[in-house]
RNA sequence: GACCCGUUGGUCAAGCGGUUAAGACACCGCCCUUUCACGGCGGUAACAUGGGUUCGAGUCCCAUACGGGUCACCA
């Protein structure tokens, strides 16, 4: 083991869309690939075909992408130890799986779905855990010859099953969770290496693979702790050295307390949504890395670069960790807060005009106006397509002043007064922004002596009809002149 | 049920035998302010329980409880 190089990989299974868990293993294989300068390797495990999904492959390395990973070998980008595709390393697999036969370390199994059905409920009715019980037990070779013999005749495809060592200790130092051991009776019978129609199953392919391409790490959920055992016994079989293992904690549900499953609704799942609602991917990222890694000092907020620097795999969490959408939030503000306005201008125009807020394709001069408008919110928003929701007042027209608002009109005797001096004024501005909008206000101020409260809400119900929002010059430039009169007049001729 | 693993505030978590048990989010209060938000300051709040070991235990050991993971011709 002595200096072999660091090479890891992220293996999924095209049958979905990136998910948050998936996201986070390919984020600590990764980190841990670049902070010790070795490899970080894409396998994609497509040995499924039923489960497989048209845009699968696609998706899944696009989201990798946006969330700024890239790596050195993959589907897209050969290397020394392709294919990269599992479904393509049929020819790797055969041998191997005969090799086996060969030794007798495997064989040929006949037992049907109904039978092994059968036994796992025999097995429950005796509270055991549900295990293939070996069908050839007992049997001279004549009588096993003659079982064999008549599953054929019934047509019966075998599986090949691996022949689980008796009575074995099957042990590993985890990189996370250290001493892990199985006693090679307990992890459910000789299990299956290949299915009736040939191809390998995971716990076989994933071997082979590791081992061909030489992984050296192993990072993944801890859902994988059950079958490491199994894989445990597959290098035992052709006499390899196994990768390191180090067994991540998973992310659970804040309504169920358990793994986050696709159905669960508490938490959007994929990243390719969070994409979509215009989240930053460094901010996400950030945030998933925070999900059972910590770092070592207060700060929290760090770029990737940074995390690859400080990585460090002991300071991986042993005990699952719940995703917590607030602090998604706030720590996405913290980027947009800090982000350069170009990328916030961008990813927020978007989402007005997804929202139909601004046209397909708004002029030089809307253009600008949202770049007012994104300013605005930039100190608030966590993602973009909140601008539509928070900046409504922009969009919508105000039906007439009501409730809280109108009762802070009604409060104030010199509301109308204010009103009417601000009517006649902003119709005389010069060039209506802020700064002059500013003066207006400070000269009504000056004029009429009403200052404070009693000066700034009634401007600020007349011209957007609500009583919080953004600095009032700057709201009353965005709403703009034409429509700022008419809002006020509007106001004046219902309070009167 | 069996087998593996875990358990520090509502949440994420630091801690690695001697600490007033960090920090962040959330929450509450105060300040800033024409409002909201941002920001600043402060506050509430935790070592699952019981036994050991030790001069001394959140930290080590053992039980119990609770939680999770896995028991496929899925990965």
């Amino acid at each position: 083991m002595a200096n072999k190089s660091i090479r890891v990989r992220y293996a999924p299974s095209p049958t979905g869309h990136l998910h948050i868990g998936n996201a986070r293993t390919a984020l600590f294989n990764y980190l841990y690939a670049r902070h010790n300068k070795g490899k970080f390797i894409i396998r994609i495990e497509d040995t499924d075909t039923k489960r497989n999904i048209e845009d699968g492959e696609r998706s899944q390395l696009d989201n990798l992408k946006w969330l700024g990973m890239d790596w050195d070998e993959g589907p897209d980008k050969p290397g020394d130890f392709g294919p990269y595709r599992q479904s393509e390393r049929g020819d790797i697999y055969k041998p191997l799986i005969q090799q086996l036969l060969d030794e007798g370390k495997a064989y040929e199994s006949y037992k049907s779905e109904e039978e092994l059905q059968a036994d796992r409920d025999a097995q429950k009715a005796r509270k055991e855990m549900p295990h293939y019980e070996y069908e050839f037990a007992g049997m001279t070779d004549a009588e096993r010859e003659a079982k064999i013999a008549d599953a054929k005749a019934k047509g019966i495809q075998p599986v090949i099953r691996f022949r689980v060592p008796e009575n074995k200790t099957y042990a590993w130092d985890d990189i996370v969770k250290g001493n892990v051991s199985f006693e090679s009776g307990t992890i459910g019978g000789d299990f299956v290496i290949a299915k009736a129609d040939g191809t390998p199953t995971y716990n076989f392919a994933v071997v082979v693979d590791d081992h061909m391409m030489e992984i050296s790490h192993v990072f993944r959920g801890d859902d994988h702790v059950a079958n490491t055992p199994k894989q445990l016994m597959i290098y035992e079989a052709f006499g390899w050295e196994a990768p390191q293992f180090g067994h991540m904690s998973l992310i659970i549900s804040k309504d169920t307390g358990k793994k986050l499953s696709k159905r669960d609704e508490s938490v959007l799942q994929f990243i390719e949504q969070y994409r979509e609602l215009g989240y930053l991917p460094d901010a996400l990222l950030n945030f998933i890395i925070l999900l059972g890694w910590s770092p070592v000092g207060e700060e929290e907020i760090f770029s990737l670069k940074d995390f690859v620097k400080m990585y460090d795999e002991k300071r991986l969490s042993k005990s699952p960790a719940t995703f917590d959408s607030k602090k998604l939030e706030w720590i996405n503000n913290q980027y947009v807060k800090k982000s350069d306005e170009d990328e916030v201008m961008h990813l927020a125009l978007i989402q007005l005009i997804k929202s139909g807020n601004l046209p397909e394709n708004p002029d030089a001069k809307t253009i600008e106006w949202a770049r007012k408008l994104i300013n605005v919110y930039k100190q608030q928003m966590s993602y973009m397509a909140q601008i539509n929701e928070m900046a409504s007042v922009f969009f919508e027209e105000p039906e007439q002043v009501e409730g809280e608002a109108l009762e802070e009109l009604n409060n104030n005797e010199d509301a109308l007064q204010v009103l009417e001096e601000l009517y006649k004024r902003l119709q005389a501005i010069a060039i209506f922004d802020k700064v002059e909008i500013f003066q207006t206000i400070k000269a009504i101020q000056r004029e009429t002596g009403i200052k404070g409260r009693k000066l700034w809400m009634p401007i600020r119900i007349a011209v957007t009809h609500e009583m919080h929002g953004p600095e009032l010059p700057e709201s009353i430039e965005l709403v703009g002149r034409e429509t700022a009169l008419e809002h006020v007049k509007q106001t004046i001729d219902q309070i009167k």
